[in-house]
DNA sequence: AGTTTCGGCGCC
DNA sequence: AAAGGGCGCCGAAACT
């Protein structure tokens, strides 16, 4: 049985597949099947399926319990081999990569679908065109090609094939979904809210409140209305700007505590009250869908449910099945590890190397053991903070860990000048804006390069100077990665300044992403010898739902999964990757 | 009436 | 003096 075989479903539903020799051409017959899941499960040994997209296969597949061990999506490396070569507004389908490879018009691709709430996962993504297979199979060793033209091969090839892996796991975790008990999410919201009234209007407590906030202006406030407060406020004397939280703490007026009271749980109860749980849960699951890689960072998004932003207070309503156990697993200081492993900042891989809290060490050796100033101190630095005492602290910082701070320094000038920004490997910054513009250029001649930038876009991108310099790793982005010196943002414009934010956080939040995502394979691997499912994962935080029994083998197998995922994504390095772990019923009582 | 943007907040 | 990054969600406001 060949390694790989490729999968193309045919027009009539039914599917092709054929083996691959190691130079990815057919290696025997192209079989008709009818039935895709038929079509795998008697392949067992197939260790790869080389298919279009694993959205539109991989439901159907786990609907009839048809496990793959791994995958190749040729549309979700079409789209990091466009990122890569800097031709991030080009259409990303298989039948685009086939028309440029054949020169034909290059189609649209088609509209995102939006999310539905208490819809099935569909079975097809709408409008998605398919391939036939020989014409697969030649987009897929085109993609091969451009695989080796990358500034590195294999750390693109590993990107391509673990962001694969994250496909699959999202669609597992998508029919898995994530329980969730109704009756106990309705307890929690009677507590925080009160009553709900006939009619849909407020809950009693937020009621209370909102008339709280009135008597202390001596007049009908809505709180919910920003316009209302401000000028509220302004007629009792107080000049504010907005009604952000931080704004308002600092404000003097009776006002001000009810309606922060207010502010917090009327954020509770349009997010996550009685309709989200309507919309949202069913048959004891929440279904977010999973979207592996939606964002440019390489995070994962949820389409739908605001499955990545649920609040601690509502954590109390996500409880394993009898008998089952959840096991929470955090990552911890994930971000400044990462930096250490794509900085070689020695003295951060040093206190990286040990699996004691990284803020502590940092403190201990920067900031005179103030834990939080150093914690602030480098999140600063890989958010970009360029004001407050954060200046101040990362100049310690810079002292202490020279060529961390110089690594997203670096990042950030090249992130300024419109030149490519990468993670370690390989997921590419799109050069034209700072913002998501996700799906917004497709079909726009790439090269949106705001103006007042540099002349460099894309298009030089492309070739051989900045593929090769701009490449996330040793090479750093420019100038060597050892510089210390303080770099400045000079006279650059408003626009530039974000972006140059924005690369310099790309690279520690992308390459953070591409770690995760080979510990979720590796962890997924561990899952398919267990009845564990991964149900959840949050950038840094997975959550696996397992029989009791279970629960010491999968804290066991996350550790290992992340060192293992460690190893693969940076190579040696001395930097661990600890997991704060809680084996519970509830994910509430987790942390 | 339907669609897009804004304000504010949740999560990391 | 100073806007720190990435997202999604909701209702209201602003728009067509």
């Amino acid at each position: 049985m060949a390694d790989r075989w490729v999968l193309a479903v045919a027009e009539d539903s039914g599917v092709d597949v054929a083996p691959l020799g190691p130079d990815g051409l057919p290696a025997g017959p192209v079989r008709r099947e009818a039935d895709p899941a038929e079509a795998v499960r008697s392949r067992p040994d197939v260790a790869r399926w080389v298919w279009r997209s694993t959205a539109e296969i991989a439901p159907r597949l786990l609907a009839a319990g048809v496990r793959v061990e791994r995958c190749y999506d040729v549309e979700t490396a079409e789209t990091l081999l466009l990122g890569h070569e800097g031709r991030y507004g080009e259409p990303r389908s298989a039948a685009a990569a086939l028309a440029r490879l054949r020169g034909g018009p290059v189609p649209p691709d088609p509209p995102q679908r939006s999310a539905e709430p208490g819809a099935q996962s569909s079975l097809f993504e709408p409008r998605a065109v398919h391939l036939p297979l020989p014409d697969l199979l030649a987009v897929y060793a085109e993609q091969q090609r451009r695989h080796s033209l990358c500034a590195h091969p294999d750390r693109m090839r590993l990107l391509t094939a673990a962001e694969s892996a994250g496909t699959l796991v999202a669609a597992e975790m998508n029919r898995a979904g994530l329980p969730w008990r109704a009756d106990v999410h309705r307890e929690v919201l009677h507590d925080l809210l009160g009553e709900r009234y006939a009619g849909g209007g407020e809950p009693r407590r937020l009621a209370e409140l909102a008339d709280e906030v009135s008597a202390a202006f001596g007049r009908r406030v809505r709180p919910d209305l920003p316009a209302d407060v401000v000028r509220a406020f302004g007629q009792a004397g107080v000049k504010v700007a907005s009604t952000r939280r931080w704004e308002l703490e600092s404000v003097d007026h009776p006002a001000v505590e009810p309606l922060l009271e207010y502010k917090k749980l009327y954020r509770i109860w349009v997010a996550h009250g009685w309709s989200w749980l309507q919309d949202w849960v069913r048959d004891g699951r929440f279904r977010p869908e999973f979207l592996a890689g939606g964002t440019v960072t390489g995070r994962w998004v949820t389409n739908g449910g605001g499955g990545l932003q649920i609040p601690k207070v509502i954590r109390r309503a996500v409880v394993a099945d009898p008998g089952w156990r959840l096991v929470v697993a955090d990552a911890d200081q994930m971000e400044p590890r990462v930096l250490a492993a794509i900085s070689r900042d020695p003295g951060l891989m040093e206190v990286a190397g040990r699996e004691t809290d990284l803020y502590q060490s940092v403190s201990d050796r920067a900031f005179s053991g103030d834990r939080a100033q150093a914690k602030l101190a480098v999140l600063g630095a890989v958010y970009g903070q360029t004001s407050g005492d954060g200046l101040k602290n990362l100049a310690a910082l810079r002292r202490r860990f020279p060529a961390a701070v110089a690594y997203v320094d670096d990042a950030a000038r090249a992130g300024e000048e419109g030149r490519l920004v990468r993670t370690w490997l390989g997921r590419t910054c799109p050069p034209a804006s700072g913002a998501t513009d996700d799906g917004e250029e497709a079909g726009l001649p790439q090269d949106g390069l705001p103006s007042g930038a540099f002349g460099a876009s894309g298009t030089s991108g492309a070739s051989g100077a900045s593929g090769e310099s701009g490449a996330a790793g040793s090479a750093g982005f420019a100038g060597s990665p050892g510089e210390s010196q303080e770099w400045t943002p000079g006279y650059a414009s408003t626009n530039s300044r974000a972006r140059g934010r924005f690369a310099r956080n790309f690279v520690v939040q992308g390459s953070a992403a591409d770690w995760a995502l080979l510990l979720l394979a590796a962890l997924r691997r561990s899952c398919a010898d267990l009845a564990a499912e991964l149900v959840f994962f949050q950038h840094d935080e997975v959550i696996v739902h397992c029989p009791e029994e279970e629960a010491a083998t999968v804290v066991t197998a996350i550790r290992e999964a992340a060192e293992l995922a460690g190893r693969l994504t940076f190579g040696p390095t001395p930097v661990r990757f600890p997991f704060t772990t809680a084996v519970v019923e509830c994910y509430g009582d987790a942390k």
